[in-house]
Formats: structure tokens, C-alpha cells, sequence
DNA sequence: GATGCAGTTGCAAGTTTTTGCAGTTGCATT
DNA sequence: AATGCAACTGCAAAAACTTGCAACTGCATC
């Protein structure tokens, strides 16, 4: 029984092939409390399962993503993170361009914008993750 | 007189230097109506001035948009795309995972998530361009 | 209009991410 | 438990993007 069960089912509800290579995949990104680089990701999955791909590794990325399962952080000047998508712990990433830093943003900011995006353009915003720039509180007032 | 000089003088009066290579950049950019994409923006250069390397381009594309002169947008599956930052003319990007359609999102649809994460983290959004996915109108009902 | 130098460039090589294709495999059906 | 087939994989190669470095150049100052 591990912490990912429930995205397991998730993926077998959507009729979705669970190959070995993409349990591996999901269940590293999962077990990580950080935030994995593909390549980091690969590794892990490479030292359980040599004979996987860094090309499987990173389609699966890609299709997890796409099935709201992992969410992409993309920072300025560095390769792409992976951080599993928790229900109940939704949240998004200010990012400030001076230090740095990392805010937490929960997933209810942005129930307004949500609401706005609909009624006013018919479009059902359908987003895991979101990476916002800008200053924080200390930076902004150093500026 | 063209319809960038707004945006070469912010240039110089943030003290930053104007290359040709980078006026012919911002040029190219500016003079287009669509997103072109960094090989697009290279491939104009270059037919002005065949001496300009590629790497060139794409540090100056990362330069004004970090300058807020110019946003990025990254569709799903394609390279990224840039287009001139219009004063007056600010502008987001909802993209329809369904069928591929793109809408304008008034930048003034982000007040409500600005104010959040300012009161909330003491965090000032300096956002240029945000690509939100989604579901059309059409594409929502549907499914 | 000469000088100085930090910011910028071209080149070559690197890293990151994607793709085409032929062979393999999960899983629904029988 | 055998069958069929679309989804998936590994491999090799390509495409997209970045970086180190030595040479060059805007532009501020004299």
C-alpha cells in the first residue's frame, strides 16, 4: 500500500496502460519531497530499472503531467522540475526574481481569476500548476 | 520613427546597451503580428544581417523578456513562441487543450490574484505573459 | 575624438527535450 | 489461457535551447 495508490486507480478509471516503467516514474516523482529534475528522476528510476530510457522517463513526465498527476515547475536558468500533485495540498509557486525564494501559493487565489475566465469567456481553466515571477516582500522593499 | 522607439528608449534609460543585433531582434519581433517562434525570429535576422548567430538571438529573446519587452508563450508540443509586449495592449494567453484555439485574457483579469498575493505573501506579481490551459466553451461542452 | 571597460557577440561545444520507427506488451475480449 | 491491437518502449538521431570563452564594441567619461 503505498501513497500513490489513489493516482494508480485514477490512471486504470481512464482506461490508461500502467506499464512498469510508468509506476516507476510516478512512484519516484512520489516519494520525493522535492522537486526532481527529469534527469534526477531518471536516475532514480535508472538504479531500480537500468534498462529504462531517459526518453521513457521523459514521456511519462509529460503524460503524467497532462493527466493532472504532476505538476512542472520551470524556474529561470534551469531545467525543468517534477513535483507530485497531492489532493488536498493543490498549490502553485511565486518564485521572486531577486532571492530566489519560493512562496507557496494556495490553488483558492485563484478561484477569482477561475470565475472571470469563465463567465466572461466561456473557459474552463483546467490548470495543476502554475510558476508565478516576481518580487518578494524583502526584495521589493531592497528595490 | 517606428513603432518601437517606445522600447528602445526604455532600453537606454535603464542604461542598457543597443546593439544592432539587438534592435534587429526587437525589430523583428515587433514588426510581427503573430508569435514567432526563436527559429522564426533567427531565420528574419539572419535574411538582414547574416553574420548573427543563433545563440545570439536566443539570449536576447530571454534579455527582453526579462527587460518585459517581449512575452514568451509555450504551447504544448511546440517550441516557444514570442510576441511584442503592447503598452495599452497587455495581454495573457487561454489555450484550448481540446482543440488548439487561443484566447485573449485581458491582463485586468489578474487584479484579483495580484491583490491576493500581496496582501497574503507580501509578494509583487511581475508577471509579462501567463499561457493558462484549459477547455473552450465548445470543447467543455462536448465532453 | 580618444580611452576604458563592462556588457555583448560569434563560435563551438554542451545540455535538455523531443521524435521516428520497429519491436514489445498491457489488458480487454474471447 | 490464447488472441488482437493500440498503447508503449528502447534506441538512435534530431531539435530546441544554453554556455564558456576569447575577441569585440557601445557608450560614458575625459
Amino acid at each position: 500500500m503505498t501513497c500513490h495508490d489513489h493516482a494508480i486507480d485514477q490512471l486504470r478509471d481512464a482506461g490508461i496502460r500502467l506499464t512498469p516503467q510508468r509506476a516507476l516514474v510516478l512512484d519516484v516523482v512520489y516519494h520525493s519531497d522535492g522537486h526532481l529534475t527529469a534527469d534526477e528522476v531518471y536516475e532514480q528510476v535508472h538504479a531500480q530499472s537500468p534498462q529504462v530510457d531517459l526518453s521513457t522517463v521523459y514521456r511519462n513526465l509529460v503524460f503524467l503531467r497532462q493527466q493532472g498527476l504532476i505538476g512542472e515547475l520551470r524556474l529561470e536558468g534551469q531545467p525543468a522540475r517534477f513535483e507530485a500533485v497531492r489532493s488536498g495540498h493543490e498549490h502553485h509557486h511565486a518564485v521572486c526574481s531577486g532571492c530566489g525564494r519560493m512562496i507557496e501559493v494556495e490553488h483558492d487565489d485563484l478561484a477569482g481569476l477561475e470565475a472571470a475566465l469563465l463567465t466572461k469567456y466561456g473557459f474552463r481553466l483546467a490548470l495543476v500548476h502554475l510558476t508565478l515571477p516576481g518580487l518578494c516582500h524583502e526584495c521589493a522593499s531592497a528595490a
